[in-house]
DNA sequence: AAACGAATCTGGCACTCAGT
DNA sequence: ACTGAGTGCCAGATTCGTTT
């Protein structure tokens, strides 16, 4: 790793002042914006952003399924909540952290109760996921209506969720920026911080298209805040091309509406259209018959529906590896 | 020294893809 | 079609360093 060569600083208009801007992208050298989408167009906008989201959601996939399987056959007898049924178990079985204290929790329980659970917990994890990408539809396209940008690229082509080129001012060149859209800034775990800015950095080199020079964007949709470079806690700065921005720097600079403006908006459309947001639907009952099921024939439950037997369950939890175990101690080997 | 923001640690989870 | 490994996304808790 030592011998890897450090990148090169680019040289695109720096802040020169010597404050906490200090070499920042200086972008009263840029071009400006010209327009933004309008804000009788701008829930259209989000509406888009939210529905290609929930497109690329696992979950809407299920909904949907589910959905046409009621309509397709009435016998209830689909597989779809056969496969949802036993992919709920099957989470239940891996993602039970230890097995002890979980056996223990459940004694008594009823199991109609706990496959409840367990999807609510499902469904938690994937509304994370979901907002991240809507936030990034969001910004491409409003980005597009400013025709600040010479290009926008789409969604998710490599380490990048998008770039953008802007050309400098006076000096007929251009910029390429390469983001990465987070939710937050502890999204990257520490130790990930300087893997993640050097992929991103190689991303860039790599592009073909990659105009005179290139900026790369760690951009927090959901974390208030200007604009920094990353360094250790010893002070030492990752690299010099990579910024990182909060929302109060981002969606001004893409879309031409601050960060509050554009929550508004997706509130707004929220608001009108319940449906976007809750795609989420009930458990449906048959998926916890499955549930049920797969309890019964495991011998699990008792007669009641009730998990009565901790032995067995610690049984159950260990018989067979865990995933997650089996990752970290791989994970473990290839440090090595 | 308390308060604050940044850096770090920890570990759950989703998704893709290769091997079967 | 299934399964498991690999990879990366994500949030909560904790620690560190600086400021007031």
């Amino acid at each position: 790793m030592a011998t890897k060569q450090s990148k090169r600083r680019q040289a695109y208009p720096r802040i020169e002042s010597e404050d906490k801007f200090h070499e920042l992208l200086d972008d009263n050298k840029l071009a400006p914006h010209i327009m933004r989408i309008s804000t009788e167009k701008l829930p259209e906008t989000v509406l888009f952003a939210i529905q290609s989201a929930n497109k690329k959601s696992s979950r809407e996939m299920i909904a949907a399924s589910i959905k046409s399987a009621q309509a397709a056959n009435s016998n209830g007898d689909s597989d779809i909540y056969v496969k949802v049924g036993k992919d709920l178990f099957d989470y239940f079985r891996d993602y039970s952290s230890d097995p002890a204290s979980r056996a223990f929790q459940l004694r008594g329980r009823h199991c109609r109760e706990i496959a409840r659970e367990q999807f609510s917990l499902k469904a938690l994890q994937k509304e994370r996921m979901n907002s991240g990408w809507r936030y990034q539809y969001l910004a491409i396209e409003c980005a597009r209506a400013t025709q600040r940008f010479f290009s926008v690229s789409d969604l998710g082509l490599k380490e990048a969720d998008f770039n953008a080129t802007i050309s400098i001012l006076g000096v007929s060149k251009r910029l390429g920026i390469y983001v990465s859209v987070k939710n937050r800034e502890n999204t990257i775990g520490g130790p990930d911080w300087p893997k993640a800015i050097e992929k991103l950095e190689d991303d860039a080199i790599s592009d073909k298209n990659m105009p005179d020079y290139y900026l790369c964007v760690f951009a927090f949709a959901m974390q208030r805040g200007e604009r920094r470079f990353k360094r250790t806690r010893k002070k030492v700065l990752l690299s010099p091309n990579v910024e990182l921005w909060g929302s109060d720097y981002f969606w001004p600079f893409f879309t031409n509406y601050s960060y509050e403006e554009i929550m508004q908006a997706v509130l707004q459309v929220l608001i009108s259209n319940p449906a976007a947001e809750s795609i989420t639907p009930d458990v449906p009952a048959r998926v916890i018959d499955v549930f049920e099921q797969h309890c019964q024939d495991t011998g699990l439950i008792d007669s009641n529906g009730c998990f009565n037997d901790p032995l067995k369950l610690v049984e159950f939890f260990c018989r067979k590896p865990q995933s997650s175990r089996k990752r970290k101690a791989s994970a473990k080997q290839r440090v090595k």
